[in-house]
DNA sequence: CAGGATCCTATCCGATACTG
DNA sequence: CAGTATCGGATAGGATCCTG
């Protein structure tokens, strides 16, 4: 049924195709933007973290949901994942080019809203 | 067990503060990054939209979520919302100051990601 | 038209236990 | 250390019906 790019009429505005459920765009939006993905494409941001960095890092996750987001991430192209195969193993994840181009507006979209909210939650920055 | 703010050194980069449970800014940047609420901020992006052109113009999404994602995004202040008291009842969404903010970085955010899927799914632009 | 209320399902996600 | 596997509760979210 759904196939191809349904845009109503010729002069429609410049409305993003990035809306239809089939679109691969929303995927990657959806994997960037989900739970914990934002806050991994955050975290690597300055530099590259071993798995258990991230863990505490990021608080609340929980490995599970770690493993899981950086698994996706991964095959999106937005972060590397290198092995180093020693007893016990140390694996490092950062940012690919396209990773760090994503986090960019990311880091702007929080500086943002973190500027708009209450004196006594603001970052000391 | 957890309340402060853990910064391991106090020279330790300037790592964000949102990363925690209880941050206020933390619930912003959920709402924003809900998994509907990135498209109502791009919608209304360029002009303010009724509810059912929302609906139209977002796919997939169900009226229940629609109204659940507008209600949170009013809340937070980065939607406005009018009733225009007829019969049938028109209302309006369109973004406040603070949601122009973030719905720039968004665009961009979207821009890059659009602009690294392969050819066959870019949009036209 | 713009939703609220209800029901029900899929999935998210944490806790725990186990592996290389 | 860096995961995977499994289970079960919580939540998200779709479908449907109903209202002002």
């Amino acid at each position: 049924m759904d196939e191809g790019v349904q845009v109503t009429a010729a002069e429609a505005p410049p409305r993003y195709e990035v809306f239809h459920t089939d679109c691969l765009a929303r995927n990657v939006v959806d994997h960037v933007t989900s739970r914990w993905g934002v806050w991994v494409l955050i975290s690597l941001r300055t530099n590259a973290l071993r798995f258990y960095e991230l863990r505490e890092s990021i608080h609340g996750i929980s490995e599970k949901m770690l493993s899981q987001t950086l698994r996706v991430l991964v095959q999106d192209g937005l972060v590397w994942r290198e092995v180093e195969p020693t007893v016990p193993p140390q694996v490092t994840y950062g940012l690919t080019e396209f990773g760090r181009e994503i986090g960019e507006p990311l880091r702007e979209l929080f500086d943002r809203i973190t500027q708009h909210l209450p004196a006594e939650f603001k970052p000391t920055r």
